[in-house]
DNA sequence: AGACCATGCCTAACGGTGTTAGAGAGTCAA
DNA sequence: TTGACTCTCTAACACCGTTAGGCATGGTCT
């Protein structure tokens, strides 16, 4: 039986899922698709071109979702909302991201909508251009570590997790952190990332 | 000749920087240290946990080097840009530190800093913690996707880098870029970071 | 002194990885 | 029928993290 490209990555995201990054491995990835490893190779030329492409289908949904005719400060927000929501729908989502640096059509139109509504801000080409980089990286960043965390301690049921013994950290030589543990432990993903968006279109001005 | 944990940790840093972390294999390391592969698990119980050792000592001297005096401002820029450039002293710093989750005493200690510093801002301490993370977020993700740059295009010596083929981007399909691709293929990370440091702190007011 | 035991290194090996070489079915055109 | 092309196969290579178990060394206890 014959296997096509797409579906190989559509696959793959789908083991993913099962078996994080460190399981996706070629041969699991075959068997997945009733097939022998070395078959991969005939379409494509190695796992990291596979992972780039996996890295793209993850975005494409991103794009098409913005409106783009919406107040600027609107596009900006939706915009890495849902780049957070598609890196997020799939284990290790977004270190198979990072581990890639494709330049591809999604990337492209996730890049013009967010320079275009930047631009409509009145920035000058050059702000632009680096604000759209620093927002996909903040967003590229936060969501590595989303998952990173829950990776590593959100098999735990408990809701009050914690990581360490980060509950006994010494309020002497921490002060700061020991008022703020309650905050610390809720690990609120969800409006730290909306008070991260705020905080950088409020700096755009 | 015993060897110390350490050593063990420094030498693995200075490998790192000769071949990356793809080539950063416990064999190499063991070879560097003249010593076979399986007595560093005398030492380490797993290579993760070593990796987790070097993520601190990367981190190490960022926090000694801040004046937590300076204004408030003033302390959260050069905390940020003293992280940046501790992840960019070794090669894949950014990716080896983002792939551990290590809450060790030196993460403690630049948290601190930072959340005191908000703190004295007169953010509310929810507002103030958030906020230190998404810091933290923004600096790894931005230094993780500069070092992922240059370790794919960086080794063309030609200071014009084009990324696949940047540079013949459809400017009727992708009008805002091909207005700013000067700017796009500058690749300035130095003041792209330096601007996202001000966005920041002026979003938070 | 002799027995013991933890330390720190070694060799050998296991199961797994990405990847390559090369053979062989199936299909379609000349 | 022949030949080329497409796609999958088996076998194997070099390498990976890691474990099992042995062999010196040196200090401690009886």
């Amino acid at each position: 039986m014959k296997i096509e490209k797409p579906a190989v990555v559509e696959t793959a995201l789908a083991l993913l899922d099962e078996v994080g990054s460190d399981g996706l491995t070629m041969r699991a990835l075959a068997k997945a698709l009733n097939v022998q490893a070395p078959t991969l190779y005939w379409h494509f030329p190695s796992k990291q071109d596979l992972l780039d492409q996996m890295a793209n289908a993850l975005i494409a949904p991103v794009a098409g979702i913005i409106d783009a005719d919406a107040a600027p400060d609107e596009v900006l927000r939706s915009l890495a909302v849902e780049l957070r929501k598609a890196l997020l729908s799939r284990r290790d989502g977004a270190r198979i991201y990072a581990g890639t640096f494709v330049m591809g059509e999604n990337v492209l139109n996730v890049a013009e909508i967010a320079l275009s509504a930047l631009l409509r801000k009145g920035l000058d080409e050059r702000t632009a251009t680096d604000a759209m980089f620093n927002l996909v990286y903040f967003v590229l960043g936060f969501t590595i570590e989303e998952q990173g965390f829950s990776s590593r301690w959100g098999s735990k049921a408990d809701a009050s997790v914690e990581p360490s013994d980060l509950t006994k950290i010494d309020s002497s030589r921490f002060p700061a952190l020991a008022q703020s543990l309650d905050t610390v432990l809720a690990w609120d993903f969800d409006s730290r990332f909306e008070l991260g968006i705020r905080t950088f279109l409020r700096g755009l001005g």
